[in-house]
DNA sequence: CCCTAAACTAGACGTTGTCAAGATAAGCGT
DNA sequence: ACGCTTATCTTGACAACGTCTAGTTTAGGG
């Protein structure tokens, strides 16, 4: 069971062939783009037949919903360390911080931002219901803290947290998609342009309407 | 010249074919999605052989620039429109118009939308020139106005208006396409989310720091 | 009226996603 | 030790795709 092919030489079972496959699409997503993936060539890369695979990922789109599961729980892993660090902060410098965190967490790993917020994978069914659940809790969490936040005070009462936290959210996922895409004319200044959103969100926590 | 093959029975020329393959292209991609567009399907559905459209798209990725340019002029052709008649309007009022008007071309022409800020359309070098060119003018006619109107002493001396417009930009494009994939929640309240993001902006421009 | 160029077609090649049928190996109870 | 079940992997096949090459048809200017 534990054997994998890459060390035995030639064994007819892989031993790890699942890992193996999201992490070798990851790469290939990342160093080649998505149109550089085929089954086929990265069961070959990999070392396997062209359908072996399918033993794994029902087809194509069910390996890239896997692969953008993974995505939610990096991103989740990221946020919360980001959060720990800038815990101690005040209000507006931990905006700044959350904005950043987003931000670099999107351009650095594209090949999961991708999948994870893309048409398709939202479109297709193979992962309507775990995927749902890793995203919605993801951005169910960030509204629970804001909540709290504002019962300790930390933000403006009148304030309509969810309301808030769709166009905040909109905001970040609009700024990483112009940077992913090479859209933005000077995408250098990538944290002048996190700190300028983050500074407006802040402006409209912390200031009666 | 003028004989169009659905007028003609059956001409060996078919007179408008470009233009009847950038419509159809953009109603496949509407009524059926990005996937189910290929180029031997579309010819066939058009009554053309499967290599005529090569004749007027170098490829098929130049075809969906095409459209893609096309979606540009459509969208400033709706942008002049809505900014015609909230010309009258107070700024807080004006930008709620202006986010609206943003959103609603984005998820009214949604195939459109796609192609005009899709990763695959501006990493294409086939309109690096033409394509750029609508885009950033659109962006840049943005900036000049937003300038003139700060000139004019409707928004804060302080503000870097450059700086705001990406921000905006980023806001509006992530409302909208989390809009067009899905993702949203509550996608039902457009409007109060465009509001949202509105006012937030409109903070920002109107309040020194 | 012919001739050039534009518009279109037919055929072919390599690649893709996926299915069906068969081969192999691991782990289990006996 | 042995056979059975089941997970895993392979080979062969098919239709659809993007695109290239070579040939065919038509329009319009000299």
């Amino acid at each position: 069971m534990a054997n994998r092919r890459a060390q035995c030489g030639s064994s007819y079972h892989h031993g790890d062939l699942k890992a193996v496959l999201l992490n070798e699409t990851a790469r290939i997503l990342r160093e080649e783009g998505e149109e550089a993936l085929s089954l086929r060539r990265l069961a070959t890369t990999v070392g396997v037949s062209r359908t072996a695979p399918y033993h794994h990922f029902k087809n194509k789109q069910s390996l890239l919903c896997a692969v953008a599961e993974e995505g939610f729980v990096r991103f989740d892993q990221a946020m919360k360390l980001a959060m720990r660090k800038s815990l101690a902060q005040e209000g507006r410098e931990m905006m700044r911080d959350y904005a950043r965190a987003y931000v670099r967490f999107a351009v650095n790993n594209r090949e999961y931002y991708d999948l994870m917020y893309g048409a398709k994978t939202w479109r297709s069914d193979v992962l309507a219901k775990s995927l749902a659940k890793s995203a919605r809790g993801t951005l169910r969490a960030n509204i629970e803290r804001l909540q709290t936040w504002q019962a300790r005070g930390g933000i403006e009462p009148s304030i309509d947290v969810p309301g808030f936290a769709q166009v905040a959210w909109g905001t970040l996922h609009g700024i990483s998609r112009l940077l992913i895409d090479g859209i933005y004319t000077d995408s250098a200044s990538v944290r002048r342009i996190c700190d300028n959103a983050a500074d407006m969100l802040w402006y409209r926590l912390a200031h009666e309407r």
